[in-house]
Order: C-alpha cells, then structure tokens, then sequence
DNA sequence: GATGAATGAGAATTCATTCAT
DNA sequence: GATGAATGAATTCTCATTCAT
C-alpha cells in the first residue's frame, strides 16, 4: 500500500507534514503556506504533488483510511468468533488511532468539509469500515446471519433492530474516535489498558467488575512489527 | 453587560442563529456575511453585539455551557445515590445535547479554536461539567469519599486509580458527545431510547441483555415543560 | 473671544479634547469613537455639536487661530518699532504655542486635511497671520513703506526681494512651528529664554555672542494674568 | 534580504511611488488602494513587497534616512573645520531635501506613526543624524572637545549648555525641515541661494547684511553627478 | 520537478454618520 | 440635548491558485 504508484516517498512525507498541520490547526485555519513552511517546499511546488488543497485533504484521509482498512482485512482474516472479531476490530482501530493520533484527528475532525467526489469516496470507506463493526456487532448479538452492514447504511428499518444496532455502532465508535480530543499518551493510560477498558466497558458495563486476572487476550499479531510511512507502525 | 431585554432577545436570537450557520459550514468556513445574511443583521450592525467573531464564539459556548452547567446542577440537588446521580447527568447531556444539536455541535466541534481570556474562561466551565461527572463515577465505584474530580483536572496519579477514571469519564463523554456526527432525530432512536442504550450500554454492556421490563426509570423531572431560549426547552 | 455665541463652555470643552485626541494619534487615525471616549459624550450626542468630523477640525483650527491673532492684534497695538513689533510677534506665538501645544500640533500637522471651505477660511487667516509676520520683517530691513504682505501672498515678484523676504518669514516660523515636534517643557529651556534663543538666532545668529545683560527686554505684556480657556492662558 | 537587481528595483519603485503618494494625502488617508493604482502593481502583489501598510512606511523612511546618512559621511570626510563642517550639513540636508521632497515630507510629517521595532529602529537613526549636527554646533561655538551629541540624546543637563545646544540644534532643524510646507521650487530661491540664506541667518542674523560677494563657498562636491534612485540625485 | 512573482476574490473589522426616541 | 442601535462604504490583509521560467 505504502509503495502504490502515485504515493511516493515525497507525497507521502507532505501528507504526514500536512495532516499534523491540519491536525493543530485545522483545515480551514491552516494555509497552504503554512504547509509550505511546514515541508520545505515551495508554495507552489506543493502544487505539483496536489490539485487543490482539498485535493490534499482527501488525500490524507483517503490514504489513512485505506491503511485502516487493509490492516482491518489482514487481521480479521480467518477469525470467525464474533468476540474475538470484535477485539481484534478495537484493538486495530485503537492501535492505529494512536500511533496515526494526527491524520486519525484530521479523519474524524474534517470529515464534513469535503465536497462531491472526494466526499462521496471518503464517504464510501467509510460505510464500508462503519458496515464492518455492525457486522460483527450484529453477529454478536444474534450469531447466525447477515452482515449488518445494511442496517447501518440504510434507512430502513427506521426504528427498531437497525436503530439499535446503528446506535450501538456509533456509540462504540463514540467511545473510540473522541479519544482525539483527551487522549495524552503521556499522562493516560497505554493502548492496551484503554484498549482492555473499553472492551471490557462495551461488553460488560462499568458495574462489572473485571475478570481478576485481567481481559482474554488474543494473541499477539503481527502489528507490532510492521514497517510503515505511518509512524505508529 | 447590557440586560435591557430588547438587547437581549436581539443578542440571543443573534447566538442561536450563528450556532446554526458555525454548525452548519463550522466556524472557520462560516463568514460573518453569513451570519448577517442569516439573521437578517447587517454585516456591521452584528459588531454591535459582539466585538470580533472569536467573541461571537465565546458568547455562543458560554451561554450554551452556562445553561447546561445550571440545569445539571438544579436536577442534580438533593439526589445522593450514584447510579441516580449518574442517570441524572446522562439524561440531562443528551437531552440538552439533543435538544440543541446545532450549539452543542459547535460546542463539541470548535473547543480548540478560542484563544486568550476566552480560552480559559469556557476551559474553566468545561473542567467544572467534566468534574462533576468524574465526581459520579468515582462514587458509583467506591462509594466513600472524595469527589473525583481532581484526577480529571490534575495529572496525578498518571497511571492508575486516577487515570482509569479519566479515561472512564472521557469514553463516556465520547459515547454521548459523538452522537453530533451522527445522530439523526427523525431516524434514530428517540432520545428517550437513546439515553436507556447509552446508559445500559456504559453500566451493563451490550452483552448483558436489558431487563424485560425497561431500564429503572427515574420519575420524570418538569425539564419538558421548561421555557427557554434554546429551542429544546 | 471665548465666549462668542456658538462657542459655549461644553463646546469649547469638547474643541479641547478633541484637539488633544487629534495631537495624540493624528487626525485621521483618531476615530469619533476615541473623542466620544475622551470626552465622556455619546457618539451620536457629539453630532450635536459639529456635523462632521471635518467640521470639528475646523471649529479646533479656527478657535485656535482666532485667538492667535487677536491676542497678536492687541499685542501689536500702539507699538512701531519694526524690531519692537517683531519681539512681540516672537513672544506671542511662542507663549501661545507653547501653553497650547495640543491645538498648536493640530494646527501645524494637519494644516493640509481640510477642503473645500474649511480649508479656505483656514487659509485666510493663515495668510493673514503669515502676512503679519512678512510686514514686521519687512519694515525691519527697509522701514519706509509697504506692508510686506503682499511679497508672502502673491507669487510675484517670484526671484529677488519678495523671494528672500518669504524665505525668511517662513525660515523664522519653521524655528518657532518645529517645536511641536521636540520641545518638552520639563526637559527643555523654559519658553522665556526659548524666546530669546530664538530671537537672538534669527536677529544675530550662533556667531555672535548674546550681551552680557541678558537681550533687550521689553516691558511685561498683561499677557500673564489673562483668563482663557487655553489652559496656558 | 532579497537582492537580485529586478526585486530591488521593482521595490525601489514601489517606495518612490509609495512616498509620492503618501506625501499627498497623508499615510493614514492613503490606502493600500491608492498606492496600487499608482504603481500599477495589484493590490495583493504590493504584499509581496512588503508585509504590512506600516512596514512600507518603514521601508521608505529607512531608505531615505540611509541614504542622507551616507552621503552626510562621504561629505564629512576630512573636513575639520567646523564651520565648513556645518556648511556641509545644510548643504547636504537641504539639497537631498528638495531633490526628494516627497520621502522627505514623508519623513518628516510622519515621524510619529511608526511603532514598536520599525519605530526605535528609525529613532536610532534619527538620534545619530541630529547628533552628528549636534556636534557640529558643539564645535562651532568651543572648538576645543567631545561631540556634542550626548547632550542632544540624554536628558542632562536639563537646563544649561546641554539644552541650549539641543536647542539650537533643532532650531536649525526647524528651520530646514519645515519648507516641506511651503518651499515650492518654480516659485522660490533655487536651493542654493536657500542654503545661503538658511546659513546665513543661522550663523550671522537678519540684521548682519551679508557680505558684498556673497558667502564663503565652498568647492563644488561631486554631488551633482550622482547618479541614484532617489531622482535628486 | 520546482519556484518567484503575481492576482482576484473574499475575509474581518472600522468608521463616520444617521435616526427614532 | 442626548443616546442606543444600525448601516454602507471602505480598509488592511490573507488565501488558494496560476504561470512563465
């Protein structure tokens, strides 16, 4: 992924450098010449590497989203429990929320600010990740069919089993994505343990207490090795 | 400042609004050629009411935490047992969130943006709201004493008691706050449902199934038939 | 003089302020805002006393040169010696200018932002006072004939007498008008020798020593003693 | 900073034409508008000039500072005797004055309006060219020590010696930087009769007639040919 | 691949002034 | 006499973008 013509090494070193700017600033509030400042290059030598700055935009959250997604696919691969599914969904999303604490904000932050094709693409990625842990969220309720993923794209049906499962969804995204706007990897607790938190949070409520010797683990992935542009790895 | 109600009415209508068109295109993007176009205000004649947009900001944050921060404290007030506290204050944030989605959004959307004085003094409102939450939770853990929240505001223990209940306060507050990205009122779960989901959700865990006879119900507060500026009542 | 019709004491209070703002930020920096601010008067409730901005301008300037030259008038009258006449020319500007150095500043700096009327009437009075000057000087070099105001209006003759004889009046102002840009009372001579410094200079320059008895003084004016709404009197 | 030849010489003609204008309708009154109709540049591309209105006041004032100090000391060199030395610095101030009246009246006229850094830094200059004229009259009067200058910058002696030099220095300066407001080329001397008669009134006094054969001249400089951005030359 | 120079559009804000009360 | 509320016009400055080189 990281070595797909069209994302070298130079754009994806001005993608980074672009999405901490936008990550402190914000989109809107960051120039191009503050990106210019930023990466060393020229302001108009940016443009050879973009169209536009939401050009720039949809790049970054398009490049972190497929990131997501493959690894998504990689680690899910050959998993079948529903619980497991669901870990190993947190535990990525966490991960890589972490470790890409920077392009993740500027996902979850600007998402409503592309527009027409960007947007719809983005959007689509998006469907397809949301779909993903309605499936599993669905399985895990009710284990014998459908991938759930409908309930949360479509409307239907309006009130009822979708509802709930849409709801539940977003609440576990809630739990995960505001992470961007508290989370100091300084002062709070290591991935892990927020990741073990809130498993256990979604799964069993606060007012259980936690298994004596600590969560079921899965065993380790790969993750940690991976080499990556994302610096988290 | 000026509490003639003629200003008043006019700066109020003013707030609510900009809440819209800064939910609505976000704060950055917005103009205050929208917001003259918006309310009907001239471009200069807003500049009566407020002295810079970053004011226009504040005012709208802090009016919308003011009310929130009294309402929580009114419905709060004479109610000792944590899980009631608890119900109490999740109820009060989504209703009110729900309520008045568009302030709430710019609430939650452009915390980062304000600077200086006005930084620190919707800071200060936000560390008090979080406190009292943190305050709940930790009595709802060990009841003794304490009121939780000063492991929200200080950084000690790191790791620890304190940082577990930072980090239980925030996906908390993630799992309701998010609902900004989201939630839609004509599709989703009525608020009602909402808060029972959410609440289950963070005390029981989606894989405890809800008693058959609904969630313990707290009697209804006269919150609905309040007046008030802020469309939700 | 000061209590002409139209030119009542809150009037001429304002004038005052107005002309300290003016001296302090410069004409057009100074906004009807900061007058308001300094003078304790509403911003709609100055247009009471002048109906532009332009207009108060006038009113600062006019008051001002009014006075100059009706306190020169009377100085003047009675006295004949060319060199007499020119002490008290000397001493009059300069003991005006200095005690009223705000509305002088205002006079000199913004000598160029009046049109149309203003700047004519202005103008007159101007020429006038310039003229006053140019005829004492005049008589000085050559005392039969002629008021020597003629030579400072007209542009003829362009190159010889009237050439030289403008030269030097507007040299001897340029050593009076200049203070405004550096004299400090509490730092600088105090405006008596001031006085003779620059009479002295003009009369017999650097080169030649002062006499020892101090310069030819001339008896005191009632000057001192008069009552004025120039703070310097 | 940048120094190739066509950045400079676009900027040098931006700051000629910048000056014009100012001088014509006062820094403040003039806009950024003005200065691009005038130059031909747009609006925006003035900005890459320079960095802010106020900047531009600098550059302008700079320039012409440095360039009067320069030459000042070219004409300086190895002259000793200080009435020739106070000849030079007339010579030198009134003929850069009227070769470049308009950056001069800038000069002049808006002394006060810079602020912070790009204040001191022309108050720096300004200090060093009044105490080099300064200790020229220090000279001139006790040809024996010292320079002279310190007395025009420090406030002490407040009154004596100290304050009559800082006096006379800026009478004489007085005397030639207020022709800004009336000097007009076609109709008066021709600058070196000016010089002349400034000289002479300054060292001799109206009432010492001039010698038969004119003043002591001093040997032509090379200054006429001089070839430079400022159209005087 | 890269950049210096330039620009049109639009941003926030200020200002003198007005007018109903 | 005096003022609160309002406004049109103008101001400085920023921004994304372009294009010749």
């Amino acid at each position: 992924m990281d070595s797909r013509p069209g994302y070298d090494r130079k754009l994806l070193n001005i993608l980074r450098t672009a999405a901490s700017v936008f990550a402190e600033k914000g989109y809107s509030r960051a120039s191009i010449r503050d990106i210019s400042g930023a990466t060393g290059v020229s302001l108009s030598g940016l443009y050879y590497y973009f169209g536009s700055k939401e050009e720039l935009l949809y790049l970054i959250q398009d490049h972190c989203f497929a990131t997501l997604l493959t690894r998504l696919e990689e680690d899910l691969e050959g998993v079948a429990d529903p619980e497991c599914r669901l870990r190993i969904f947190v535990r990525n999303h966490l991960h890589f929320f972490v470790a890409n604490m920077e392009e993740m904000k500027v996902l979850s932050h600007e998402a409503e600010v592309l527009t027409g094709d960007f947007r719809s693409r983005i959007l689509d990625k998006k469907r397809a990740y949301a779909g993903a842990l309605a499936g599993i969220l669905s399985e895990l309720r009710e284990p014998e069919g459908g991938t759930g993923s409908e309930a949360v794209e479509n409307a239907l049906p309006p009130r009822g089993e979708g509802a709930t499962l849409r709801t539940t969804t977003f609440v576990l995204f809630g739990m995960m994505n505001w992470i961007y706007t508290w989370y100091d990897p300084e002062r709070d607790l290591p991935v892990e343990e927020l990741e073990q938190t809130i498993l256990h949070l979604f799964l069993h409520g606060v007012l259980t207490p936690p298994a004596p010797d600590g969560e079921v683990r899965l065993p380790e992935t790969s993750r940690m090795g991976r080499s990556s542009i994302w610096r988290g790895g």
